[in-house]
RNA sequence: GCCCAGAUAGCUCAGUUGGUAGAGCAGGGGAUUGAAAAUCCCCGUGUCGGCGGUUCAAUUCCGUCUCUGGGCA
């Protein structure tokens, strides 16, 4: 893997990334590439408060609208894509920017994953039925005899954790926590420049109540009665910030007030816990409100930055 | 005006056969290696509506007052 430039835009949701993207993509001459776990999904556009054509015009946007609701989209993929759209935009001679909050997804991109394979839905439903039928004390405890090290890190209650653990060890004979341990070595996959946006928090919470009325204004409750009709509400990513709000309104008559309210709140709560990925990330290389990164210095830094010789 | 039911954590409420109280949500912090906008963990002293009374002890029982629902006038 040839370690190419990008730059990557992340913070929480709601904070103006996209647009800060879409203006430095275009001083940069460069191809936004998605890191978002809902925008991925067709359909999902409002309430992910998807880029729109408008807003893009002729700028390039990868690893959005790629997959189908009830299609599995999971970080390895992510990853595998996001890998195949940087090799092509650099391969065109412009600047790969990544932009999104997606933790996870974002961590696998730059560091990559653990090399264990890919999740065995058989396998997994085994395990789910035993931790429903055992209980979650004789899982961990399980896992503390086949994998100490992930026994310890993971706690009893963690079902997704604990079970993926113990995937992994069935599939491989290996522990994940050793996998893991020796993973943690591995160089950087990309010469990535990442900035981190956020504000103040009072401004930030205004930003996100004006963001929430404007979704409603804009038919959100019809996008997600549209999903709910088409793909069922077992659909994982109606369970996000926002969707899972709204199919509680549409299905339970929540008041469409109360349903603004839980949607503001639910939307800040997500994003405190967005925030503790940044927070002591080693590799941020700076932390800017929105119109500090698009101040013209700081813009004619990152085209110094990019345009200098590898 | 009378009758009934309430009054307990920011909100909704549970509970104490009398020994000063606890859940969910909200709030604060953290984790996060193929579900990740998901999932998981940690953090709860509040005149238990006011005032009297009974009692070794009242938020719990009794009286009374105030307020809020509902019913009858």
């Amino acid at each position: 893997m040839q370690a190419h430039r990008i730059l990557v835009l992340t913070g929480p949701t709601g904070v103006g990334k996209t647009q800060v993207a879409i203006e430095l993509a275009q001083r940069l001459r460069g191809e936004l590439i998605g890191a978002d776990s809902v925008q991925i999904y067709r359909g999902f556009d409002i309430g992910s408060s998807k880029p729109t054509a408008t807003e893009l015009g002729e700028l390039r946007h990868h690893l959005i609208d790629v997959a189908e609701p009830d299609e599995e989209f999971d970080a390895a993929r992510y990853a595998a894509c996001a890998d195949r759209a940087i090799e092509e935009v650099s391969e065109r001679g412009n600047v790969p920017v990544i932009v999104g909050g997606t933790g996870l997804w974002l961590r696998a991109l730059l560091r990559g994953l653990v090399p264990a394979p890919a999740v065995d839905r058989a396998l997994r439903a085994e395990l789910e039925q035993q931790w429903l039928a055992l209980g979650a004390l004789a899982m961990h405890a399980e896992l503390a005899r086949v994998d100490p090290i992930s026994a310890a890190r993971i706690h009893v209650n963690d079902q997704l954790r604990v079970v993926r653990a113990l995937e992994v060890q069935r599939q491989t004979g290996q522990a994940l926590g050793e996998l893991q341990r020796a993973h943690a070595l591995g160089a950087p996959r990309y010469r990535a420049h990442t900035i981190v946006l956020d504000l103040p928090l009072a401004a930030y919470a205004e930003r996100v109540r004006a963001r929430t009325r404007t979704m409603l204004a804009q038919g959100f409750a019809a996008e997600v009665a549209a999903l709910l009709q088409r793909h069922g509400a077992q659909v994982r990513a109606l369970r996000s910030v926002g969707y899972a709000q709204m199919v509680e309104h549409l299905q339970s008559g929540t008041p469409i007030a109360e349903t603004e309210a839980r949607i503001h709140r639910a939307t800040l709560v997500y994003a405190r816990r967005q925030r503790t990925w940044w927070n002591s990330a080693p590799a941020v290389d700076a932390r800017l409100t929105p119109e500090a990164a698009l101040r013209e210095e700081h813009i004619e830094a990152l085209q110094a930055h990019f345009a200098a010789p590898p």
